[in-house]
RNA sequence: GUCCCCAUCGUCUAGCCUGGCCUAGGACACCGGCCUUUCACGCCGGCGACAGGGGUUCGAAUCCCCUUGGGGACGCCA
C-alpha cells in the first residue's frame, strides 16, 4: 500500500478528443508528473451503440500528439462487463439495489409530471417496494439513501454539499446487460486506487451520486477535483459551432503541440505573469492548488498568438520535418530538408501556423506567375537596363556566397544612382508573384541561381515586351 | 423549473486565503510611433476591468449578506 498519487483519464471513444478534454487529460497528467505519481489512461466504452474502435485509437493518437504518455492502459472498461455486474449483484443482495420495470415512456411521463410541479425531475422510486426480479426490459436501479446530505471537499471548488433528496435512483445495469457510467467510474476508480480524480467540471453534480454508491460498497472515496469549462466566445459550452474543436483538427490546421498545450495549461490555471512554459517547467510549476473556480473563454486569436511564437523560437529542423506533411497534402514536390529549413527560416516570422508557411511560402514549392496587373504595375519598361543589369551581375556571381550577391546588388544601384527601394518590389513581385514576401535576399539565397535568374528574365521579357 | 457552481480590462489572468505596498499588474486583440527593400518580427506608447447594493472595518478588489448576470447538471450518455 503506497500513498502515491495516482490520476486517471477516462474519456469515451463517442467523438474525438476535444480541447476540454485534452485540458482535463493534461491537468491529469502534470499533476502525476508533478506528485511523481502515475497517470492511467482508461477508455469508458460502456455506451456500446455509441463508442468506436476507431475513435478510441484517435484518442490515443492525440494523446500521443500531445506528448501526454500514460503509465498504466490503456484499459477498456467493455473488457471488465463480469466485474462490475459483480458490483452490482452485490448492492441486490445488500438491499441497496433494485430490479425496476419502468417503462422509457413512463419515465418520460414522471419526469414531466415533476417539473410540472416544479420539482427536480427525478425518478419516484415506484418499483422500490415491488420487489421484482430480473427480466427482460427490465433495469437495477441504485436505491439511494433517503434524506441527509452527502459533502465532499473539491481540490478546487472547495466544499461542496447536496441534499440527497436530490439525488435520484439511478439506473446501475441497463436492460441490456450493460452498466452505466456512474457505477464503472466508481468501480474502476476504487480498482485502479485512483488517489485524485480530475474531471470536468460538468461532474461536480454526479459526484455525490458516486459518494453513495463508493459508500454503499464500503470503498474509499478518492479526492475529486473538478476543473471548470471551457466556453466558446458566447460565453456556451464550447462546441463545433465555435469553430473547431477537435485536437487532431489543430494540428492538421498546422498547430504545434506545444502551443496548444501551452495554451490549454494556461486556461483557468496561472503562474503569476508567465506566458511561456516549457514541459519541464509546468511539470515543475502546476499544481491543483493553483487552479483557479471560474470557467474560461476559449481565445483563438491568443492560441494562434502562441503558436507564432513557437513557430518563431522552434528547432528549424524539427519544424522542416513537420512542414513535409504539409507539402505533400497540396501535392507539391517535396524539396530536400535542407532546403525545407531553409524555407522555414525565411518565412517564420510572418506565418503563424505551418499552414501558413505553404500559402505565404507558395512560390518557394512552385514556378508562380505574378497577376497581370502586378506585372503592368511593377514591370515597367524604365527599369529594363537596370533589370538587365541585375540579371548579368547575379549570372557571374557565385550563390554560396550572399556576400557576393548581395554586393552584385550594390554595384547595380551604384551604376545607376539609385535606392534599393526603386528596385525591391519588382524583383519581390517577379520572384514570388507577390508584393508582400520574406526578405529579398533571404528568398535569393533559398531559391537559388537557377530559380531567381529564371524569374528576372521572365520579368525582363515583360519590361521588353511593352 | 429544481439543484450545484461561478463573477477583476473584449478575452486569458495577477492580486483575494494571511484587508492598507492597487491612482489594480501582465498577456492576447486593437490603436499609434520607431525600425525598414514589402510584409512581418522587434522595441516604445495608448485604449481598457474590481457586476450592483448593503454591511464589517480607521481602511475592502480582498471578509459577510442580498440582488443581478453567467455556466453546469437534472438520460437505460459519459
Amino acid at each position: 500500500m503506497s500513498t502515491d498519487v495516482r490520476t486517471r483519464f477516462a474519456p469515451s471513444p463517442t467523438g474525438y478528443l476535444h480541447i476540454g478534454g485534452a485540458r482535463t487529460a493534461l491537468f491529469s497528467w502534470l499533476y502525476a508528473r508533478h506528485t511523481g505519481g502515475k497517470f492511467i489512461l482508461r477508455i469508458e466504452d460502456t455506451d456500446a451503440q455509441r463508442s468506436s474502435q476507431e475513435l478510441s485509437e484517435e484518442i490515443l493518437k492525440a494523446m500521443q500528439w500531445l506528448g501526454l504518455d500514460w503509465d498504466e492502459g490503456p484499459f477498456y472498461q467493455s473488457d471488465n462487463i463480469e466485474l462490475y455486474k459483480s458490483y452490482v449483484n452485490k448492492l441486490l443482495e445488500q438491499g441497496q439495489a433494485y430490479w425496476c420495470e419502468c417503462s422509457p415512456e413512463d419515465l418520460k411521463n414522471i419526469r414531466e409530471q415533476a417539473q410540472s410541479e416544479g420539482r427536480k425531475p427525478k425518478y419516484d422510486g415506484s418499483c422500490r417496494k415491488k420487489g421484482l426480479g430480473p427480466g427482460p426490459g427490465r433495469v437495477v436501479r441504485f436505491a439511494a439513501p433517503q434524506g441527509g446530505l452527502t459533502s465532499f471537499e473539491d481540490l478546487i471548488k472547495g466544499h461542496i454539499a447536496v441534499d440527497n433528496d436530490e439525488l435520484d435512483d439511478l439506473v446501475l445495469l441497463r436492460s441490456d446487460g450493460m452498466p452505466t457510467y456512474n457505477l464503472t467510474v466508481v468501480i474502476d476508480d476504487a480498482e485502479m486506487n485512483i488517489t485524485h480524480v480530475i474531471r470536468g467540471d460538468d461532474h461536480v453534480n454526479n459526484t455525490p451520486k458516486q459518494i453513495q454508491i463508493y459508500q454503499a460498497l464500503g470503498l474509499d472515496v478518492p479526492i475529486f477535483a473538478h476543473v471548470p469549462m471551457i466556453l466558446g466566445s458566447d460565453k456556451t459550452r464550447l462546441s463545433k459551432r465555435h469553430g473547431a474543436t477537435s485536437v487532431m483538427a489543430y494540428k492538421d490546421m498546422g498547430y504545434l503541440p506545444e502551443a496548444m498545450v501551452n495554451y490549454l495549461v494556461r486556461l483557468s490555471w496561472s503562474h503569476g505573469d508567465q506566458e511561456i512554459f516549457t514541459p519541464e517547467e509546468l511539470i515543475d510549476l502546476f499544481d491543483i492548488k493553483d487552479v483557479g473556480r471560474s470557467a474560461a473563454v476559449f481565445n483563438p486569436e491568443k492560441f494562434l498568438w502562441l503558436n507564432h511564437h513557437y513557430i518563431k523560437n522552434g528547432d528549424s529542423k524539427r519544424l522542416a520535418a513537420l512542414l513535409k506533411d504539409f507539402v505533400e497534402k497540396q501535392d507539391y514536390p517535396v524539396p530536400d530538408d535542407v532546403y525545407l529549413e531553409q524555407v522555414v527560416i525565411d518565412v517564420r516570422e510572418r506565418t503563424k501556423t505551418l499552414a501558413d508557411m505553404i500559402d505565404f511560402g507558395e512560390f518557394y514549392f512552385r514556378e508562380i506567375e505574378a497577376p497581370a496587373e502586378l506585372q503592368l504595375k511593377f514591370f515597367t519598361p524604365e527599369l529594363k537596363e537596370i533589370m538587365q543589369m541585375v540579371v548579368e551581375k547575379l549570372f557571374s556571381v557565385d550563390f554560396s556566397d550572399k556576400e557576393q550577391v548581395e554586393q552584385a546588388f550594390v554595384s547595380v544601384l551604384e551604376s545607376f544612382d539609385i535606392k534599393f527601394k526603386k528596385i525591391a518590389q519588382p524583383i519581390r513581385v517577379a520572384l514570388t508573384g507577390k508584393t508582400v514576401s520574406p526578405g529579398l535576399f533571404e528568398i535569393i539565397m533559398t531559391l537559388g541561381k537557377d530559380t531567381t535568374l529564371r524569374r528576372l528574365r521572365r520579368a525582363l521579357e515583360y519590361m521588353k515586351e511593352v
